[in-house]
DNA sequence: CATAAAAAGTGGGAAAAAGTGGGTAATTAT
DNA sequence: ATAATTACCCACTTTTTCCCACTTTTTATG
């Protein structure tokens, strides 16, 4: 709904907790500022969703049916490790160890936002990443964006 | 109703009994935290339904034909086993021997919620099916949700 | 531009809660 | 009646949560 905007840079303290920027909690709604969803992204890095969008995310997996083996597997991949974190009184969530781990996430990381939710990423393999896909990004460009029906 | 979140990891103890993480008990309503319902999962695993929700599945299964061979099959076997369990002062759930040994519950498992349901698998065998699966998990994605109708 | 004030970002310690194990009484089955 | 299973309770360990204090950066103001 929102469209999130920035690339923070931040650090984890020595118990995993990250700092959320004021610039980022400025960009969420008022019942959003208290509570997230962190989980396993897609790519190395971890998603970090608004307890809004994580509610979308629910609705669409409600519809799924529980009987359908495809969509019972997809249900479980798709959640696990999920969890849910709350900000603490400084501003800080505590990003699960397991979690942080499975994104080899080390002191330095990057907190990036992807239209709806925001990925959090080992500040050295973002670096990589970025470098190596950049130069595909031409061509990313036009498969992605390059149909018929751009803007209205 | 609520669609449930997390991943965790416990231990059952010499006795059988699993402790009901203070987070998950967190996320259950009020009258749903004395008592669950303990059945057979339909992969390798034991579903943890939640009273309330457990009275929905029944009342789904109510609208089956019981005058249709199959539909009659399917009732019985997907009943088999299911037990009521109570939640002991420490909250703890006993798990029936039986059950824990269809699904071969050594004493490491792991309770992951599914949607509006909770599975509860031995942690080496849910480690290998995830492992396994993960391969093939972005065309699952794919074909699961993939689908023209994104929307609410 | 300097300085003060406020807000953002860090770090760590202590209290509270969660998790774990086991003993004994009560209940059930044989 | 007796053995086995289950329920209830207590005690200990570990983890998590909450809070406080300090440093750094940004913002405001003379």
């Amino acid at each position: 709904m929102t469209g999130f905007i920035g690339e923070y840079h931040c650090k984890l303290d020595a118990k995993g907790r990250l700092l959320i920027p004021s610039d980022m909690r400025k960009q969420l709604s008022p019942e959003d500022q208290g509570q997230f969803v962190v989980s396993r992204g897609v790519d190395d890095c971890l998603s970090l969703y608004t307890s809004s969008e994580w509610l979308q995310v629910m609705n669409r997996l409600r519809k799924l049916n529980r009987f359908k083996p495809k969509d019972r597997k997809f249900a479980r991949m798709f959640q696990k490790g999920a969890t849910k974190v709350a900000v603490d009184g400084s501003g800080r969530i505590l990003i699960p160890k397991g979690l942080s781990a499975w994104a080899s996430l080390n002191k330095e990381v990057v907190l990036v936002a992807n239209v709806d939710l925001w990925e959090l990423w080992d500040k050295q393999r973002y670096d990589e990443i970025m470098k190596e896909d950049w130069e595909g990004f031409d061509q990313l460009a036009q498969d992605v964006m390059g149909d018929s029906s751009d803007g209205e």
